[in-house]
DNA sequence: TAAATTTAGTTAGTCGACTAAATAAAAGGA
DNA sequence: TCCTTTTATTTAGTCGACTAACTAAATTTA
């Protein structure tokens, strides 16, 4: 009879964060967002008209999940494309109204489920899981970088 | 001038947790191992010849996602189906050779990731992040079972 | 200025996850 | 025994993310 082994940190998290994204999918289809989506219109909500390539940048996604992503929410209605009348080659992304209202609920709703998520950990709790992901975060960045760079090296 | 706001501390898990899939991308392709299989190599390596229902629940995955993935694994030869001979409905699911060979590749490569991503976490700091995320586990759960209740009540 | 290069965005194809609907086998009930 | 229900898996369709290859516009450079 082995010991009931532990979970590994690293699973942990995942699971963890497997159940976050489903709750969030729960506070938001109501609105016509999908899961993926409440970055991009967060982000809008803060600042309309930016460029695919500088939402690609402030969300660390690659420019090519843009495209097809606000396809679907423009088909959805929750936002548009306008040509840049400067350069022909970018588009620009504005919320619509009923982006900008869904953009609303989606922020309350994330909200309440941020609160709830944390509501059992004290502020110090709190600070030092930022401290810990960003800790975190720095090291798997760190890997990556040196991961890429003897990859490169090979070719 | 705003000042620089802080970035949420579920954006902050969300953005860590991809870095993490990353780099186990980056560990793992080079043994045809995909990034959402190596959870399914490792339960396989413990124990053999359980059913696609079985392992789902494991995994906590759907069935269906388990199909596709285990139609693509055979296909890169890691693994393979075999009917049960009492429950004609049931498959069973068996590694190969190469299977076992590259379960114990991707094992070594996660096991050298996480003891990288925590390396600057002490051992007490290790207990605290496992604490403060089971904490948030239990308490997703909870929403997610309230959730779908008042979900059943509509309907 | 004409040609070469870079840049923004799109398209196509892959993998992971989900839901809903279909199939096929087993188990239960009348 | 026959019919109904349950169960295991598969199929089809959607969304999110990625890479690689392509188009079109702008910029550099010769």
């Amino acid at each position: 009879m082995t010991r009931h082994e532990e979970e590994s940190l690293t699973r942990l998290m995942v699971r963890t964060h497997k159940l976050f994204r489903h709750n969030v999918d729960l506070q938001i289809r109501a609105f016509d967002v999908y899961p993926g989506q409440p970055p991009l219109l967060l982000r809008l909500v803060r600042m309309d008209g930016l460029s695919q390539k500088e939402l690609a940048g402030h969300m660390h996604v690659q420019p090519a999940t843009l495209t097809v992503m606000i396809n679907r929410m423009a088909k959805n209605g929750l936002l548009e494309r306008r040509p840049d009348d400067r350069d022909q080659r970018v588009q620009r992304v504005f919320l619509t109204e009923k982006g900008r209202t869904a953009a609303a609920a989606v922020q309350d709703a994330l909200g309440s489920l941020e609160e709830y998520s944390f509501a059992r950990f004290s502020d110090s709790e709190k600070a030092l899981f930022r401290e810990l992901l960003e800790r975190m975060r720095t090291d798997l960045e760190a890997f990556r970088a040196q991961q890429e760079e003897s990859e490169e090296k090979e070719s």
